[in-house]
DNA sequence: TTGAAAGCGTTACCAA
DNA sequence: TTGGTAACGCTTTCAA
């Protein structure tokens, strides 16, 4: 029973110091006990593990990484949580990561605040890598700093100067993907929706939409940028474009912003995909879902990660390696939002 | 210019002791200037914070951690982030402990894999703090391995044997409030639909709610237990109680489960809510797009996060201390899946 | 294979 | 207020 209100000593864990003396053992055989690979006596080893379980000993990991001057800790740098395709990569991201012994120390950056601030502790807790996730914000220059001198992958953006490692998705080729489709479908007055009109993502899927457009002679009827990728952004531009009409078609930089775009639609008395037919961009769970059967090009968010995670334990994100860009082919999935509910 | 393939000499940082002799003061004196409150005279530290920034010197947090045995790190274990509240509830979490000097070291944990080892890294880091938001998995005992010894905080989910501390919504209130808003919008034949039947959140959820139904001289017309927090099992169930029939008012036990029954119901034929009135819980931010309308309780994340930095702040729930149950208040959000789109 | 001992970069205590 | 020095708990030489 807890004594009442008193403050109880915490218990202080065990050391290998103390555990060595009990069994009679050097402190070094512990600690290469503990070293897979090391130059011990298996039988020394099983016997130390042995007692260790006994007496619940476990390695204290600050002192680890003070001596190999290793973490074993990955900083992920995020800022958009909004957005249901980053929270699905995160969990991804920290459960491969976990699964190679990593763990993940969550940097969720605030926009306007100061930055370097807020990633100090990304350098001082010398994290052996750094993943930023945050498509948005970070100034090439902040990244820099940030990334100084370490490990670093980008995923799902681009690094202005190409300085950095970067995975990402094809977005060209999703967005090639999205004009065949429209164009395959019989659309010919197609409208663009950007979310961040400026970020690489953008700019990727922008260009190549348009250019193939052009390509298939097809009209861009439109191209807004609707200033941020929310579900009400979305909204608001489908319903200025359905004002504006003369569009048959709505590419829209993200799902989120197409779910938005499928809803405002509906309600106007839009019938979506027989008056407009809208495709979107990740494949997050919503876009499965009946209510919205979303035609969108997915990211290949498993191998995104496998890439990322695979950098970082062959080392060749670490400082001084050339850096790269790893663009992922992903897969368009055909939904009711463009082919109607009797598609294949 | 990176040289070709070569690895790079990652630069070894500076320490206090190479600081301290270009200034030719003692590595002392460098500790306590970065130290606030530290006894050094101003302008020394001046001196000492001026040179560091020009050398760009930054204490190691690791070796600080080593000898404070203070990690500034504190463990958030998560194993749902399916339900979109919990990305925004670790989202607020992760902002309010930066905000405070404290890193959130993400513990993403599997259902069915071994968990003991899963947490492992949770003691060898010796993180400050643990706070746990995963609702289903851990069962008791690993719950009090966990937090063995340690600072140690529930969020929305009560421990079995009240031996933790627990910050928790007021589930029996918002039960209340739904079954109340039922009564007094006409319902009277009213189903409840459960996500883990066995979850402390949904038993006490349910229960108070099937109370005051009865207080109400209501009739529970159905209790389902959709097996699992996820919009497909919101859709299952409210498909059964459609076909089934006799009921005039569904509460789900959060608001995935009812964004699927709405929009399953509608699919169906149904009309929500002249037909069926439909209620959630959490407020997640779908909940208020138009196209939900969804009446929900709304969960006070804001003050949840609060209370509970407050208390690893001020210690209140360090090992030792008797632990208890902070609840707190929500509020009814009435929106069109109760009231109609009239509705004030 | 084993043990002793020197770091790793701080903090904290003790004199000065 | 300062500087010297012993921890902190491990990893990693270097000898044995």
């Amino acid at each position: 029973m807890a004594k009442n209100g008193t403050i109880v000593e915490k218990r202080k864990p065990m050391t290998a110091r103390e555990l060595a003396r009990m069994i009679g053992v050097s402190q070094s055989a512990v600690s290469r006990a503990f070293t897979p690979g090391a130059s011990i006596a298996p039988d020394l080893r099983e016997k130390i593990l042995r007692f260790a379980e006994d007496v619940d000993y476990h390695p204290n990991a600050i002192a680890s990484m003070l001596s190999k001057s290793r973490t074993n800790i990955v900083g992920i740098v995020i800022s958009d949580m909004q957005n249901p395709f980053y929270p699905a990569l995160i969990e991804k991201l920290s459960r491969a990561l976990q699964r190679v012994g990593l763990q993940s120390l969550l940097f969720n950056i605030t926009r306007g605040a100061n930055l370097e601030e807020q990633l100090s502790a990304l350098r001082r807790y010398n994290v052996d890598a750094v993943i930023i996730v945050s498509a948005t914000i970070l100034s090439g220059q902040t990244l820099r700093w940030a990334t100084e001198d370490r490990a670093a992958i980008l995923i799902n953006r681009v690094a202005e100067d190409a300085e950095l490692n970067c995975v990402i998705c094809d977005n060209a080729e999703g967005a090639r993907a999205i004009a065949d489709h429209f164009h395959e479908t019989g659309r010919r007055r197609v409208a663009y929706v950007a979310g961040l009109s400026h970020t690489t993502t953008n700019r990727e899927r922008q260009n190549a939409f348009i250019t193939r457009l052009a390509e298939h002679g097809m009209t861009l009827s439109a191209l807004i940028d609707s200033g941020e990728y929310s579900y009400y952004a979305g909204r608001n531009a489908a319903l200025g474009l359905l004002e504006r009409g003369g569009t048959d078609a709505i590419f829209f930089a993200n799902d989120i912003l197409a779910a938005g775009g499928i809803d405002a639609l509906r309600e106007a008395g839009a019938r979506v995909p027989e008056d407009i037919a809208i495709a979107g961009f990740d494949d997050i769970s919503m876009a499965g879902w009946p209510h919205y059967g979303l035609t969108t090009f997915r990211q290949p968010v498993d191998t995104i990660v496998d890439v990322a995670i695979t950098m970082i334990e062959d080392g060749s994100c670490a400082p001084g390696q050339t850096p790269g860009i790893r663009r992922i082919s992903g897969e368009l999935i055909k939904r009711s939002s463009t082919v109607g509910p009797d598609a294949t």
